[in-house]
DNA sequence: GTTCCAACTGAACCTGCGGTACAGTTAAGT
DNA sequence: ACTTAACTGTACCGCAGGTTCAGTTGGAAC
C-alpha cells in the first residue's frame, strides 16, 4: 500500500499546520508582525494555498483563538478529571488539580509558549467586536469553572478569612497569565509552574 | 507676556508627546501595528520631525521601555515611601503599600492602560538582545525590591508556612501583570486592583 | 474513463510602510 | 547678529504586505 506521503499532499492536515506555525509566530512577535509570507514558507505551501483555508488574515486570528480556547478547556477537563479520581474532597481535588496543572506546564518542552488570550487582549484594537467577545467569554468560562470548584470547597471548608470567590476564581487565571509574562520576561521556563504552586499554597492556607 | 502657545512650538515636549501617543497605540495594537505615519498624525508633526527625535523605529521602542521602567520605579518608590511613613512594622508597610498600589491603579481614569513589559515580552522576537535584556532587568529589579521588603517582613514575622520568598516576590509582579490581562480581556477596569488586594490578603495570612 | 471536487499553484496587483535626502524655516538663547 | 535646536515640506524609494483569480492536480465516485 502507498505509505502516507508527508510532503506531496497532506490530506486535511494543512490547515492545522498553518495554524500551528502561525500560533507560534503570533505568540513570539504579535499578530501584525506575523506575515502570511512567513507562514506559507514555513508550511511549504503558496500564498494562494493559505487563502484557500482562510478568507483573510482576520479569519486566521479568529480560528486561532477558537482553537486555543478549546484546547485549554480540554486541558482543564483533563486535569480536574484526573484530580477528581484521586479524592472526594473538593479542597483536595482543587489542590491536586493545581499540582497537575503545574506539572503539565513544567513538562512542556520549552516552557509554556504563551497564551493567545493575553496576546489578543494586548492587541485588541486589531480585531473586531466578535474576536474581542470570544476572548472575553473564554476567560469568563475559565473563571466560571474555577468559581464552581471554589464554591464546593468553601461549603466543605469555610474559609478562614472572608474572600470574594469571584476574585479568587479570576486569580487562578490571573496567576497563570502573570506567570507566563514572568516566564517570558525573565526567560525562565520554570516561573509559571512555581507561581501556580504558590497560589496552591495560598488556597490551601485559606480553606483550613 | 506671551502666553504659552500649546500648538506652535512645544519647547522640548514633543518627544514626550510622541512617546505618549506611541505608548498608547503599542499597548492597544502591538508595536509592529503602530505606524510612524499614525503617530506623527496624532502628534501633529511631520515624519521628518519624528526622525529628528528617533533614529529609527526600534529607537522608539527602546526609549518607550526605558521610560516606562523609570516611571514604574517612581510609582513603587512613592507607594513604599508613603507606606513607610505610616508604620514601622515591615508587614504593615508592605500591606499599606499594596493597598496604596491598588488605589493608584483603581484611580487611573480608564483603568491601567497596560504594561509595556508584558507587550515587550509577548513580542520579543521583534527586538534585539539589548531590549530583551532591558526588559529582563526591569522585572528583576521589581522582584529584588519586593524580595527586600519580604525578607524584612519574614524576619519580623516568621511565615506560618514555608514559602520561597523569591517566588513570592515574583508573584507581586505576576499578579499585577495577570490583573492587567484580566482587565483587558474581561473589559473590567477594576480587576487589577481586586487582584492586588487579594494578594494582599494572602500575604497578610502568611505572616501571622 | 469521464466527471467532480477539494486542495491547492502561479502570477500579478496595489497599497502602505519604514526610511532617506535635503533644503528651508522658526524662535529662543547668547 | 549669530548660533543652534527643533522642527517643516517635499519628494522619493524599495519592498513587503494582503488580496485576487484563473488555472492545475490528483484522488474518489459513478
Amino acid at each position: 500500500m502507498a505509505e502516507e506521503s508527508e510532503v506531496i499532499r497532506s490530506r486535511g492536515g494543512t490547515r492545522e499546520r498553518i495554524m500551528d506555525i502561525a500560533q507560534e509566530a503570533v505568540l513570539a512577535k504579535g499578530f501584525e508582525a506575523t506575515s502570511i509570507d512567513e507562514i506559507v514558507a514555513a508550511a511549504r505551501i503558496t500564498k494562494s494555498g493559505f487563502f484557500y483555508h482562510f478568507s483573510d488574515k482576520t479569519a486566521l486570528a479568529r480560528a486561532l483563538l477558537e482553537r486555543y480556547l478549546e484546547q485549554e478547556e480540554a486541558i482543564f477537563d483533563d486535569v480536574f478529571g484526573r484530580a477528581a479520581e484521586l479524592s472526594d474532597d473538593p479542597l483536595q481535588i482543587l489542590l491536586i488539580a493545581l499540582k497537575l496543572l503545574a506539572e503539565v506546564v513544567e513538562n512542556l518542552p520549552n516552557g509554556h509558549p504563551g497564551c493567545l488570550v493575553a496576546t489578543t487582549a494586548y492587541q485588541d484594537r486589531l480585531f473586531d467586536a466578535e474576536v474581542r467577545a470570544l476572548n472575553r467569554e473564554g476567560v469568563a468560562a475559565w473563571s466560571a469553572r474555577f468559581r464552581g470548584h471554589l464554591e464546593a470547597v468553601a461549603t466543605a471548608h469555610p474559609p478562614t478569612r472572608p474572600v470574594n470567590l469571584d476574585d479568587l476564581a479570576d486569580m487562578v487565571t490571573g496567576v497563570c497569565e502573570g506567570g507566563i509574562v514572568l516566564q517570558k520576561a525573565l526567560d525562565d521556563r520554570t516561573a509559571m509552574a512555581r507561581q501556580i504552586l504558590l497560589l496552591r499554597t495560598f488556597i490551601g492556607m485559606l480553606f483550613r
